[in-house]
DNA sequence: CGTGAACGATGACAAAAGTCTATGTTTTAC
DNA sequence: GTAAAACATAGACTTTTGTCATCGTTCACG
């Protein structure tokens, strides 16, 4: 499993990385089962989290206690709170597992130290910091300008598997719509 | 006026910066009038912007060639389309004037050689690049999590200045929120 | 297995948001 | 200073989205 994670970062970094095996060593292996709270709003976020396998959550809850989700995300990408990880104040959003899991994390300190002492490894934090923000500011335009309907228009265009693998409660909240309002929309595609 | 950068800069990074003075050489004073184009979509966003004074708008175009606002930057704070900046791909948002502005402009070449002659600066960009992220994160989860009155009363209660400095217009577009209902909730407030 | 909980679809209705038109006001540009 | 343009508000109406209740279906788990 940690053959994805070797990719991963191969694949960003090039060969240049010498201390490739060094680096890999600081990640954790977690295999985790489906609805398993890896962040809790309110506790520091200890991790970031590489995930080979599966998908995650993150969400925070609204006025009535609803969740609402601020981000899906899959196999081969990244995920934690950064915001909490790199200030270290406490997170406002929470974090779960959504599938079955095998995970590769790595806490503050020894980020810490793999940015002081990996050169490269800091180019893989900017990395992780871009992709978010990417990710974030499309996410943004989607929501000031698109209706419900065409939301969900873009996430079977841009998301397809997405749209197959989770489940609609999921993708509503993930879209910012009533699950009601989700199926029949869905239906009239 | 370049106090203020300077200022920006050095409560940031502390005094240990010896090359102030280089580092804001590197910065082209710019002054404009209101409705001025910074960045238009589809072009390479050559310049990261420090606001002296004045106001910008990132926004983008939706189906109905309406603008949507991504985000609205005031002065003491950085703007640039931070993804073309960086990558050197064309531009997906534009950016303007909404008030007369005080600009200071560090071109893409400038930049690279301060990132690695300068360490600290280094550390000046990943701070841009975090504001960013933690600005986009808080505007997702309103976006998801707040009804259209809501979020004007988000606006009042965390950016007040804005509601009295800018026009409906672009406030609505700011909330996505159609500005005859923007005026409307106001009224009920 | 079987059973209780979660899920997904749907109809009827309510509330929120959007559209359009009209009118008066403020700003801008010459 | 003045005319044109942009802006703000309001009423009437439409469309979209949300809510609630119902009813099969599926799925997790003992």
């Amino acid at each position: 499993m940690i053959e994805v994670l070797r990719n991963h970062i191969m694949k960003r970094l090039g060969n240049d990385l010498d201390n490739l095996d060094k680096v890999l060593s600081n990640f954790k292996h977690i295999t985790t089962k489906r609805n398993v709270q890896l962040l809790q709003e309110g506790e520091i976020c200890k991790y970031v989290y590489f995930i080979a396998k599966g998908c995650l959550q993150v969400y925070v809850y609204d006025k009535d206690f609803n969740e609402t989700t601020r981000d899906i995300v899959i196999e081969d990408n990244w995920c934690s709170e950064l915001l909490s990880f790199g200030s270290g104040n406490p997170a406002t959003e929470n974090i779960r597992t959504v599938e079955p899991c095998e995970l590769f994390a790595i806490d503050r300190q020894n980020f810490q130290i793999m940015m002081k002492t990996v050169p490269q490894f800091d180019k893989v934090y900017k990395q992780i910091l871009e992709a978010s923000y990417a990710n974030s500011v499309y996410r943004i335009n989607t929501f000031v300008s698109l209706s419900a309907l065409d939301r969900i228009k873009w996430l079977m265009e841009y998301r397809p598997t997405l749209m197959t693998r989770l489940s609609s409660k999921l993708l509503a909240s993930y879209l910012g719509i009533n699950k009601d309002v989700f199926s029949r929309l869905k239906s009239k595609l």
